[in-house]
DNA sequence: TTGTTCTACTGAACGGCGTTCACCGCAGTA
DNA sequence: TACTGCGGTGAACGCCGTTCAGTAGAACAA
């Protein structure tokens, strides 16, 4: 009687390969160069037979970048075995520059490329990247409570401005927006340390807290 | 006996014409969705016919990068009338992040899209920009002369940190990857204030100077 | 077993794309 | 007037994402 059963695991195993096939073909050739009719003829099946899966073509690949963050969130994620700390905080960052490095075209999707459907329209599907930056954002705020920034700092503007300062660097480098030979990886952790230098000195010109929607 | 100028006018005109119809599509439309044969129909010429002046669709968005870059340090080289200051550096970056806001679509093409051909590698074509920054760091340096930032510290250096600070918060807003309601304004300030902050009470980590290609 | 229903899949097509090429009309030249 | 060369065209090639009528075969009902 497991029929319905069978049928429903034969669809997902299906929609694995097709994510499968999308995501190796596009690491190696990048969105713009992976066509329904590539993906359908790796997995051996005719292009329609696709739509039968996904939607669209931005469907497949909105499917990835949520695999996207479930990978970097997995990284992120190990047991914050150390005391809350800016070295945990600074490593943290740091990791998010190594996820657009490790696996740059998942980046791309998630946080670059302007063709991929707009994942911040997704609310449902995304909620869970809203509440791991909640769980980060509590963390650095226990790094504010213990004292190693200024008093009033507030935790959501650190994050942000983190996550900018690290995000620009990883973008100039992805787009090959950076003189030959300058090294983007000291770049990356200069720029993070400068903000953080910042934030811990205390901003002293125009800064205030950024409101939340 | 003026007839060779005159063609020359004639084609001249022609490819103005070609990429200002390009520029109003892609300003509405975005690149992916500017074809060829868009442009043609608002020009008034067959499809082919473009082909007599660029060698393919990616020459054409080159082009505009060009004059995007053109028209960014029309803004910047402003006669630095302020003598060399921490707020005019301030301001400079401002502007860069204030450009990404009234020329998206420049901004997308110079320093975002993927699918543009590398600019990077135009080294000819593109060198009046790399002494445009050769300027910029100049005038940093003259800032850094005044004692404003620790001794020793190296005016690349800051030129790269600062711009990857505003250029992170320029991409998240052009990519619509900041959740709905945030400031980028406010975001773009404060990334920028953070990272010259750290930068002028000096880094206390892993800071050193970023060695030039 | 037989007949029916359902579903996963296909082949063909539509309208679009970037690009190429043989061809043609016409301005400029001799 | 005859020739030359260039700018422009229409048609085509081989892609693309997507749709849809139709079909083989599995699941189920009698």
């Amino acid at each position: 009687m497991g029929v319905k059963e069978r049928q429903e695991r034969e669809r997902e195993a299906v929609a694995r390969g097709i994510l499968d096939a999308a995501r190796e073909l596009f690491v190696v050739e990048g969105y713009q160069n992976v066509s329904i009719r590539k993906i359908a003829e790796k997995i051996e099946y005719s292009p329609a037979a696709i739509y039968g899966y996904f939607a669209s073509k931005d469907d497949i690949f909105l499917a990835l970048a949520e695999e996207g963050f479930r990978l970097l969130f997995a990284g992120e994620a190990h047991p914050p075995a150390a005391a809350a700390s800016v070295d945990r905080i600074r490593d943290g960052f740091l990791r998010f520059y190594e996820f657009s490095k490790t696996h740059p075209e998942y980046f791309a999707l998630m946080f670059v490329d302007r063709s991929v459907p707009k994942i911040s329209r997704d609310w449902a599907r995304f909620g869970f990247v809203r509440e791991m930056r909640a769980t980060m954002s509590a963390g650095i705020q226990s790094v504010i409570d213990s004292g190693a920034f200024p008093p009033g700092t507030d935790a959501e503007s650190v994050f942000r401005i983190l996550m900018s300062a690290v995000h620009g660097v990883a973008v100039l480098r992805l787009c090959e927006r950076l003189a030959p030979g300058e090294d983007a990886d000291a770049l990356a952790r200069d720029t993070l340390e400068a903000a953080l230098a910042g934030l811990r000195a205390g901003i002293t010109h125009t800064f205030r807290p950024v409101k939340c929607n």
